[in-house]
This record gives structure tokens, sequence and C-alpha cells, in this order.
DNA sequence: GCTACATCCTGTACCGACTACAGAATCAAG
DNA sequence: CTTGATTCTGTAGTCGGTACAGGATGTAGC
């Protein structure tokens, strides 16, 4: 048995997130010492990194949680599972799909403009102009690689 | 001169989003009605659909702050639209390369288990177990395409 | 025992980029 | 004049965490 930093250490899930994952009911609430302090066995490490993975493979918490339902219900068919999978292959296949048209059309703005000024870029044009495949668009898939993740505090909100 | 929902047609943005951005200085304050209808005109459409495109594009609002503050300062030069753009184009890159490696591991989950009992299933395991190439994940990179758009007024929260 | 210092606790607020809703005012058509 | 659509402001909720305050423990060295 270990405590919370040495469950985050062994399976790359911050300490912050597995306390908001036990909050969320995606992981229960595991016995405490008497000083109340978290203690998780290996059991934890799996549940944690199957979590993570899942996570990582772009399924959404609901998704996760349906899939460690499955897991724990030994009527379940693999084909649950199968289709949980598939729907995300699906989903994961449209959102290339989408990038790649994102790709060219940036190619194509950085090749029309080398290095002028403003008045020769016809970019803010193409930009304004331009129509994209967009009828289903959704907002949760524009976000941008923000790689903020550990690179040191920062506190610009409420100084 | 229109007021915001003919705006909102016009441009494909949502009317709140709309008042969002103007919250949050991305389009400036319009002119009102004596009622205070806000009172839009085709600059208005102009600036919006870029915004709309920029965000299609998968640049952050930072970034397109610095995309209209560019376009409208006559010295700026097209260099620096197109450093940004690459930046973006390079994000973009990353984005489908690690896509493309969730693609390849759901087929290969999906494949493994054709419909058996989940006792057979090795879906799990693999969940568990297999590594992926994610030292600098971010967290922003895993949102699942979640198109819950228009798709009528939902409000379970607070019944 | 005492002092550091690391780790942990709870609780709350914050992030981005919107979205949703309440409750009131105003507008346009019949 | 009434009805229904549109708009207004303001606030709170969404998702999936992250950050921090302020306190309580644990552990090591002296």
């Amino acid at each position: 048995m270990f405590t919370i930093g040495t469950l985050s250490k062994r399976t790359g899930v911050n300490i912050e997130t597995i306390r908001y994952y036990e909050r969320t009911g995606l992981i229960d609430a595991p016995p405490r010492t008497a000083s109340k302090r978290r203690l998780f066995d290996d059991n934890a490490v799996r549940r944690l990194s199957f979590i993570r993975h899942a996570r990582e493979l772009g399924f959404d918490v609901p998704t996760v949680r349906a899939l460690l339902a499955l897991q724990s219900s030994p009527e379940a068919s693999c084909g649950d599972v199968t289709r949980l999978a598939s729907a995300q292959l699906h989903a994961v296949e449209t959102r290339i799909a989408r990038l790649q048209v994102l790709e060219v059309e940036l190619n194509r703005i950085i090749r029309h403009c080398a290095g002028g000024k403003m008045a020769d870029c016809r970019i803010i044009e193409a930009l304004t102009a331009h129509e994209l495949g967009d009828r289903h668009l959704s907002r949760k898939s524009l976000s941008t690689f923000t790689p903020h993740a550990k690179s040191g505090p920062k506190r610009p909100g409420r100084a």
C-alpha cells in the first residue's frame, strides 16, 4: 500500500487529477490511514492506468466510465467494448480528415505569401472569404495544442 | 445595418458567442439603437467571418487576436502572419500524427476481439498495459468530438 | 525532543471558449 | 392590443482538469 504521490508517479497521473477522479466517481474512494491519507494498491494502479490510457485514446470520461462498467460486469459482451472502440475510431478518423483539410489550407496560405508587406498579403482575405467544410463543426474540436502542461507555475490571473 | 440575429445567420456564429466576443474584446462594441440593440454592418460580418474561419483553422483566441491586430497595422509584415500560420500548421501536423497513432491502436483493439464474452476479451488488458508515445501529452488534445452543437436544447443540470 | 521539509489533506477558485438560462424589455405582424 | 419573436443584461454551467490557500501530518537529521 502506498500514498497518492506514489500512485501518481507510477501512473503518470497528476495527484490533483487522481483526487478529481475520486470526487467524480471514476475511481473508488480508497481506504485511509488514521490520519486520513489515501492508501492505494496495485489494483488502483491498474485501474488508473486503464483510465489514463483510455483518455489518451481520446475516449471521453463518460465513455471511460462505460468501459470500466463493462470491465466489471462478467456478462457484458466483448462486442459492447468493440462498439465503443469503433465509435471512438470513427471520431478519430473524422478528426484526422478535418485536420488534413486544415493542413492543406494552412500550407496554401503560407506559400501564398513569402515576406512582403500586409498590403500584398492575401492571407487575411483568404481567411475572411474562404469556405471550409464546416457544417457540423464542433467547438470542442477546435482547441489548439496548448502545451502549458508542466511548464512551471503561472499565475497571471490574480496578481 | 442589422441586428445580432442577422449577423449570426450571416456568419454562422452563435448570438451568445458574438456577445461573448464583444465582452472579451475580440470585436468592438457596435453602435446601438435607442433601445440598446446592437447594430452591425458588413464590416462586422467580415471581421466575424475572419474570426470564425481562423478558429476553424485551429488558431486559439489569443492568436486570432494577434492576427486581427496585424490586419489593422499597415507596417506589419506579411512574414508575421506567415509565422503564426506556420506555428499553427506545425500544431496541426502534430495533432494529425498523434491521432494516427490512436487510429492504429484502436484498429488493433477492434480486430483483436470479434464478439466473445469479456473473459476472452483482451481489450481491457490492452488498454491497461499498453504504452503510448505520450511524453508531452496535453490534456487539451484529448477532447473527443462532441457534436452537441445545435442538437436542440438540453437542460439536465438544474431541473 | 525539536526543527526542517516533504507530503498530504480539504475546499475553493480558476482555465478556455463558449453555452444556457432567467427575467425583462422591445419589436413586428395581425 | 395582443401575440410571439427577438434582443437585452447578468449570471451560472459545461468539460476535464489545474492551481492555490491554509492547515495537518510524516519523516529525517541533529
